[in-house]
DNA sequence: CGGATTTCCTGCAGTCGCTGCAATTTAGTG
DNA sequence: CACTAAATTGCAGCGACTGCAGGAAATCCG
């Protein structure tokens, strides 16, 4: 499961065979450089590689498929989300709890952020990477759908779970994307207003929208 | 634009080349069933062009990709929903509409249930068309947030059209996946109950959930 | 009838993403 | 130096998809 053996250079067991020529890291470095300047689509594996030093088949060895790449460590940040969400206390209430920890597992520093807005723009448009995100889309879901049910009660697979996390994701969705397309824009308050709009619903009372 | 030609047999004015020797309609049904026995994935698009008795070449001619095969005549549903959405009056609230609108463009008939179903489940299954099926949501969501935009004022890329949009798409995917997965469940139903959530909100005013 | 025109079908060659396999390189270990 | 472990690599191949250039089947018109 873990490959952190890159991550803190220096204190490493004497590893066994053949170094690493490499890291997933730069592997992403390089390709994200190469999908700014040329396009996702016009960048080939075997440029991303070329590029690297690494050959087209040592490329699918670091990442799964080149989609991937713009994905990073996107398991990593899951994996904070579900622990956030299982750690919250239950006199919290669960859109207080979903808001808080979506939030907080979406800071970022001053140099991250410029990355993540290139991530970002390109997975909310180029479609291939739109086609992909899905997937990863779908495994966020069942983090946030494992919660409500918990929360709601029921099984995970019930509707109203599932309701609340698949709009959660949209809310989310909604948030990056405007953060994306806007530069002025911070990511933490559109992500806290979306997430606010959703708890309260859309309906409006008065019945005047 | 259109080729709604094959439709009602009869009365086409003298069709002037060659004759298709195919429909949509046909390599659909016979691309579904190889789907359903085979699976999706070990069923290639030569399986299918064999079975229907047209190259592989030809294939690619009525449909774009082989993921579209399963999504039939998504277009022109949508512009259905685009349609009622835009034909309600302005008096009925937003989320009375949305919810209507997006029942009223899922009433099939018994007859057709059952081939839904066959593409919900592979929708909702198969990786590769979970992956696919994110690039034809996103036409849906624009044309809610298009009419979300409407009813709130302001554009359809701001926060606000974009979180209704895709936290309804979101609650859209919840509901036909339960149905998908459950037989006996109602397809209406469950799509009503997910947007009544959605409408009121998942806060619970009491605070105690 | 017969050519012109229109429309559709097809094969081919090629690109790209991706995979399994078997061999090779590069390190540490006894 | 032999042995082991881990990483890299080339190759062969599959499947989706595309552009192109040519062939086939129908109608229209002279």
């Amino acid at each position: 499961m873990a490959e952190a053996d890159e991550g803190v250079a220096g204190h490493a067991e004497a590893a066994r065979g053949r170094p690493a020529s490499t890291s997933r890291q730069d592997v992403a470095r390089v390709a994200l450089d190469l999908f700014a300047r040329l396009g996702y689509d016009d960048t080939t594996v075997d440029d991303i590689a070329a590029a690297v030093g690494i050959s087209r088949r040592t490329f699918f060895r670091y990442f799964e498929s080149k989609p991937d790449v713009v994905w990073g460590e996107f398991d990593a940040e899951l994996g904070r989300l579900r622990d956030r969400l299982a750690e919250a206390p239950v006199s919290e209430p669960m859109m207080d709890v979903l808001r808080r920890s979506v939030i907080a597992t979406n800071r970022f520093g001053a140099g991250e952020l410029d990355e993540l807005r290139i991530r970002m723009v390109l997975i909310s448009s180029v479609p291939t990477l739109v086609a992909h995100s899905a997937v990863r889309y779908e495994e966020w879901c069942e983090v946030v759908a494992g919660f409500a049910a918990v929360r709601l009660g029921g099984r995970p697979e019930d509707l109203a779970p599932q309701t609340v996390a698949r709009a959660a994701l949209g809310a989310a969705m909604a948030a990056f994307g405007c953060w994306a397309a806007d530069e002025e824009v911070d990511l933490v308050d559109e992500v806290d207003q979306a997430f606010r709009l959703l708890a309260t619903g859309f309906a409006d009372p008065s019945g005047a929208i």
